[in-house]
DNA sequence: GATTATGTGTCAATATATTTTCAGAGATTT
DNA sequence: AAATCTCTGAAAATATATTGACACATAATC
């Protein structure tokens, strides 16, 4: 495992070494890798201060990556720096990541990027507010069901409510169960319905069943917009398009992210309580795999 | 004359000054140039000694470019740097929305870009590709497995390679039937793992039985990089920190888009044709529906 | 719940870097 | 050609960085 390659760059020695690092020899390593190389060019103290550990944790790191002290392992990020600069035709541009332009890895980022932009700069905060209200209102159950791609992201999104509130379903993604859901639902109950294209005519007729009995409906859909906008009372619309033959869910993902966070902060505290709980019996069920 | 513009890079204020530079002063100043800036982040006695010069000329020099000493000049260099590497992050912060700065929502988007950007620079294109040829190589089979959060991803990375390639198999999220997949395991079989904090000892234990039989892991993880690494042939760097008590999922989410678009690009046309199969298959599906 | 192991920071020592001072080498002027 | 000026590097003085030793804290183990 440990190679130690000569031609391996100090973030490789990182990685490779990750796992044998101490917790405040990964504060440093963190604070080195998103700032990188700048974060490990000054001087042991301010590298050290600047990634909030003592000196002697930076000294011990380098030395457990495999350099002599601080000075070598200075040094040998200055030499990464150099041949990365003055090297044969700007040797791989790797100055923030080393795929070439062409690259899918590339292509796929800037779509990403331009999705969650997109995405982010149509959603509008009131309603992103009133929505998230909504989700925090325990008065009422919350119902989430998603279709066949995005029953992934249901599934997420149960577990993450599970933890944040009581009350909480997942409607499976089986619509031969879904009457029995139905039949439960009230007045001031949620339901989350995830629906991107090719939509669901079943996920259109849950939806009208559901506002007809009084649910309010938060749908988060692809930017063309599902049926079921018509039934709901919150649409977030997210932006999905790649370069492939299907369509991401990462901008989708985002938002429902940024749903849950939201809808934590608005109950914090008495999500902190369920937190605490819920660990100490994570760690009870540990402590009894050990005896299976 | 001297602006001191404290947007001038030092190259800005070199050439400025050039005219008032003395012989050895400018011998160090082209040696700077012709490796910049690598060439002045070492220390004051190691850059005049490579310069040809004496470290009294560098100190004068860099007073006379207006810096209060070698230490100084040292930082600004390195500010410089800085900012090149983290520029086209922070550029990406133009998605000026009508959200307050404060708002949760700009707060969120802004620790996913980071985290993204951070998990992207962090992939190597070699490692990357040679991965998704382990993907795309139908003679084994491809197990999909992922622990209690990751379940999710495990679920939506299996509902896309089914559509993409034969032979995936999920693996529960229960691990008492762990045991069943692991007895038809051969070597050349393949084992897609997510495995994010806290990570389970479940996960380890599959990993380690599954290395034993010749079963190339790709574990796709966080920053801080679950155990399972040790037996991983191939390990993915997620960045998961976001403002919230739980870890965010998108980088790692993105991830698995990349692998599956490209195995999809690599196994491209022979996906089309599944791709087309299965759309009459559901269209099918579509229509029986209607009956019931 | 006591005990060991491991990790961490404070402090002191040692080493190194930076600056200042100064004397000599070249160039320029008288 | 002598006198002066500017530039330069050697060396001392000063400041700072680096490492090692130690003690405390925290986590893991029995």
């Amino acid at each position: 495992m440990p190679l130690t390659n000569p031609t391996a760059t100090v973030r490789d020695l990182i990685r490779e070494h990750y796992a044998t690092l101490t917790q405040s020899e990964r504060k440093f390593a963190n604070s080195l890798l998103e700032n990188y190389p700048a974060g490990g060019l000054a001087s042991i103290t301010i590298v050290a201060e600047n990634a909030g550990v003592s000196t002697p944790t930076v000294a011990r790191m380098v030395q457990k990556l495999g350099f002599k002290g601080y000075p070598h392992f200075h040094k040998s990020l200055l030499k990464e720096l150099q041949a990365k600069v003055s090297g044969p035709t700007q040797r791989r541009e790797n100055w923030v990541s080393d795929a070439p332009e062409s690259h899918l890895l590339n292509r796929f980022s800037q779509a990403v990027t331009q999705n969650l932009s997109q995405t982010f700069s149509n959603v509008e905060t009131d309603r992103f507010d009133a929505a998230v209200r909504q989700l925090a209102n325990t008065d009422g159950r919350l119902y989430v069901v998603g279709g066949r791609i995005t029953r992934a992201l249901a599934d997420y999104a149960f577990t993450h409510f599970q933890a944040i509130r009581q009350r909480v379903t997942h409607m499976t993604s089986s619509s031969a169960t879904w009457p029995h859901y139905v039949l439960d639902m009230v007045e001031g109950d949620t339901l989350l319905m995830f629906d991107v294209r090719r939509y669901e005519t079943n996920l259109q007729n849950l939806a009208k069943l559901a506002a007809e009995r009084g649910v309010t409906i938060i749908l988060i859909t692809d930017q063309w917009a599902s049926p079921v906008t018509a039934h709901a009372s919150f649409t977030f619309n997210c932006w999905v398009e790649i370069p492939s033959a299907w369509d991401s869910n990462i901008s989708t993902m985002m938002l429902l992210e940024a749903l849950i966070a939201a809808t934590q902060e608005e109950k914090w505290p008495e999500t902190r309580d369920r937190y605490e709980r819920l660990d100490e019996l994570f760690d009870l069920t540990r402590l009894f795999r050990k005896f299976t």
